[in-house]
Order: C-alpha cells, then sequence, then structure tokens
DNA sequence: TATTAATCGTTACTAATTTCACGATTTGCT
DNA sequence: AGCAAATCGTGAAATTAGTAACGATTAATA
C-alpha cells in the first residue's frame, strides 16, 4: 500500500476546514468541483487526493459534507489532540496565547516559558507563563508534542536544543534564523519576511 | 531562456538571509556544502538553485558571500522595497505592527487599517491607524503593493476585495479562510493551526 | 611547474506531483 | 425500463523537482 504524501495532508488539512464551515452552513453535499472553487485548488486534484482514502464519494451526487470530513479527520489526525508549547510570550507570544484556534478540540497550547522575569508574573487566556528552566520538566509532565519559537532570532537555537530535549517531535520557528536539530524532529520555518518577499517576487515574475 | 522556478525564488530568499548572516560574522567565502548545512538544504540543490543565476563560485573555493548575496538580491529583489498595507490592528496585527522586520531597507509596513473606531486614535511603531473608508484612497497614495489580512475571518473576503480594489497584487492571508480574488492576484494563506496540524501529522507518518 | 585536493557547474537520471482522458457509476427523468 | 447527465475514480502521460555522477576548474603546495 502507497504511503501517503506530504503534500496531500497538507490539502486535505484545508479540505477538512472548508468542510467543517460547510458543515456550519448546513450544507450536507458537496462536488469536488465546488470543493476546489472553495479552495483554490482543482477538482481533479481533490479527487485525487480523496481517493487515496478510498471510494467515498458517489457519482452523479459528489461526497457527503460529514462523511467526507470524518474520514479525512479520523486517518489525518486520528482523534488526537495536539498540544503546544510556546518559547517567548513577547508580541508574538502574547498574540498567539491570546489565539481561540489554540484552545479547540484538536489544538491546545498548554505550556509557555519566557526568560525574562518581568513576563512570569503574568497568566494569559488562563495560560501560566513559566520561567525556562522549569521548561523541559513542565513539557514532559504536560505531554506536549509541538513547540513553538517565538524568541529573538539569536535565542532560537537554545530554544530549539530544549526543545529536543523535552521530547517535542515538531516545532514551528517564526525567528527569522535556521536551526539545527535532529534528524526525527520536524521542523516548519515560518519567516514573515521572506513570505512576503516571496509573493513579491512571484508578482514580478509572473509569466 | 529557462524562467527561474518559484522553488529556486524561495530557497533564494533563504540563501539571502543566511548569506546577510555570514557577512555579519565578516565571513566573506562560504562553499555550497556550508550554506547547505546553515539553510537545511542539499549542496547539490544549492549550486543548481545558483546555477540560475550563471558562474558565480570559483572551484576549490566557493562563493564570495557579498557577490552571491548581491547576484541574488539583484536578481529577485531588483532593489525594490516592498511596501504593506495591514488590515486589522487585534492581537496579531499589533504584533506585526511592532515587528522590526518590517521596517527594513527591503520592506516596510506603510498603512494599517481598521474598522473599529477604538483602535484609531492610536500610532503604533510609527504609523498611523486610518479607517477602512480611507483604505483604497491611502493604499494607491502610498503605493503599496502587498496586502496582509488579520481581521477575523468572517471580514476576510470583504477585505481582499478592497486590497484588489486598491491595486494590491500580492495578500498574505493570516485568517482561516479561503478568500477568492482574480488570477493576477496572488495570495499566500498562512493558518497558524493548518501549520500545527500539518507538522503534527508529518511526525506520525514519518516513515 | 606539475600535482593534488577541493569545489563548482552541468548533464543525465530518478522520483514525485500534477494533469489528462475516459470508463464506471449513480440518479433523475421520460 | 431505458436514457441522459453529472460526477466520481483511476491508469497513463506530462510536467516538475530533486539527486547523483562526474568532468572542469582553480588554488595551494612541493
Ligand atoms: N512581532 C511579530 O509580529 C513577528 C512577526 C514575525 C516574526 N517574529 C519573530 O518572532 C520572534 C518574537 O517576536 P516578538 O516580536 O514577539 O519579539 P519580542 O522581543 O517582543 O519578544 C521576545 C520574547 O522572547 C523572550 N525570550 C528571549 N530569549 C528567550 C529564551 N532564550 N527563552 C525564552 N524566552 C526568551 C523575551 O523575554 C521576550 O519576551 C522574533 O524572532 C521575531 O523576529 C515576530
Ligand atoms: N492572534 C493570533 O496569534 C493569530 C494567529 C493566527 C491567526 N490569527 C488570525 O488573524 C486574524 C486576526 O487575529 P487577532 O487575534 O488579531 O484578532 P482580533 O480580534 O484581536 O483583531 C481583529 C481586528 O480586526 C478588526 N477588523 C474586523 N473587521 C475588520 C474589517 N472588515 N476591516 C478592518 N478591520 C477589521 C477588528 O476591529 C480587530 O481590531 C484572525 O483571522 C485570526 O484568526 C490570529
Amino acid at each position: 500500500m502507497k504511503s501517503i504524501s506530504r503534500k496531500t495532508i497538507d490539502r486535505a488539512l484545508l479540505y477538512i476546514r472548508a468542510l467543517e464551515n460547510l458543515l456550519k452552513e448546513k450544507r450536507d453535499k458537496i462536488s469536488s468541483l465546488e470543493l476546489a472553487d472553495i479552495t483554490g485548488s482543482s477538482d481533479v486534484q481533490i479527487r485525487k487526493d480523496i481517493s487515496f482514502f478510498g471510494k467515498v464519494g458517489t457519482p452523479r451526487i459528489g461526497y457527503e459534507t460529514k462523511k467526507l470530513k470524518d474520514i479525512l479527520e479520523n486517518f489525518i489526525l486520528q482523534n488526537n489532540v495536539v498540544h503546544i508549547a510556546l518559547f517567548g510570550v513577547g508580541n508574538l507570544g502574547k498574540a498567539i496565547l491570546k489565539y481561540p484556534g489554540f484552545q479547540t478540540d484538536k489544538i491546545k497550547l498548554v505550556a509557555a516559558f519566557d526568560k525574562a522575569k518581568s513576563k512570569l508574573l503574568k497568566e494569559i487566556n488562563g495560560i501560566k507563563i513559566y520561567p525556562v528552566e522549569r521548561s523541559v520538566e513542565l513539557i514532559k509532565k504536560v505531554h506536549a508534542e509541538i513547540g513553538i519559537i517565538a524568541v529573538p532570532p539569536r535565542s532560537s537555537q537554545e530554544v530549539a536544543d530544549i526543545m529536543v530535549k523535552a521530547g517535542l517531535k515538531g516545532i514551528i520557528n517564526f525567528a527569522p534564523s535556521c536551526i539545527s536539530v535532529p534528524k526525527n524532529t520536524f521542523v516548519k520555518n515560518i519567516d514573515f519576511s521572506i513570505e512576503i518577499l516571496s509573493i513579491f517576487s512571484h508578482t514580478q515574475f509572473q509569466k
């Protein structure tokens, strides 16, 4: 059996989000063409992606919204709740702590850490902020899986090392810096400036 | 002549960032192998990417840091300064306004807009916050090229429409929603939740 | 000046991804 | 029941991306 590709997973997550919105609007059926229209993909791509999960749709009708969402979710997320640990409670970190998208049935931000003593007094959105020294211990205790780096770039490697030590298996790095980690740890860099420059040059080089 | 690929551009932007850091450390030479190590790419990939720009390196030595950076920058950014307009000055928008990475010689955040009257009094990081009603006029005046959506998802399409009307050619959408725009407008969605779920499932399905 | 070792640049190869084309299936209609 | 229309599912073709192999080039050194 062929294993699912990274790209299919990422698109499926987008489909899931779209299907959730459709369910809220009480749309109980959806065709690949409509879903393509919503998500900005193509209908063939969507059918191909979904075909990985078996024969889910019915010709002439399309897909049952709820059924499709459940199948994608069950396969990809497997009823897991993802627990996040945040490092750095500055401008960006504070926004992240307040983000309702990180307190859902799928994702829970469970721990926040900062180096500065001045940040430790507070509690934001019900989440206490702890000193970095306690991070390894606490991350293990709450079984977080994913870490977010929201510290200045010069500290990002230091934080990455702690995350690895604490057993986090995935890292999102918002600092404009490269970090090195063991091969079995996954890093996703999100550099706002590079995103801006990328989209700008895309507009320049469009054929 | 073959045109440059999107992926090469995106990696080149990463190389540029790394080269800038190397220059700060007064490293005036760099090999493809070292650059690969820093950026997490492979040496072949780097040489292949760079070969698009001509014969830049010298065998046995590697690349001159400054020369390589200049060549990449001149081709990809062409001395342009990218001007950004921000919509939504909430938790995330405020962090973005305070982000020093958006006030550099390459990128300048030049305008911010919000719907809520309560947000309009302030000025953050030297940038005034204007009512949405004035946005089309002001964006045209300051010649912004790229827009950032940091409003709630239900308002994202409304904002996208304004951006298109104002002539913005690229959009970064932080709202967890799909927006539809004309084909010549480029959209990059950055959905934090999807990034988290993506990296999590990546750790699950790693071979 | 010949030799050696390192590193680039390029061509050929392989793998992954997307697109195409079209048969198969199902429903609604007459 | 038979037919038409819509839509799915899929193998094959086309495209794109990445990897490997290796000759060419250069600087350092004996
Ligand atoms: N502000 C933004 O909108 C924005 C956007 C994109 C990227 N970023 C990046 O995200 C990171 C954070 O940005 P910010 O604006 O919140 O910065 P900030 O300076 O406001 O906050 C950084 C926080 O990290 C803490 N910190 C520093 N070293 C630490 C360590 N070793 N361990 C734990 N905490 C530590 C500091 O005490 C501070 O609270 C930076 O790398 C920045 O470049 C920020
Ligand atoms: N807070 C985060 O860390 C975070 C992370 C990822 C994504 N997001 C997304 O980014 C967006 C903003 O998040 P936030 O936490 O800053 O929300 P927020 O509620 O704090 O701020 C939203 C701001 O948008 C303004 N607004 C609403 N409608 C508008 C319109 N039509 N035009 C202009 N301004 C308008 C509101 O007045 C408010 O100031 C949301 O879509 C959210 O899902 C936020």
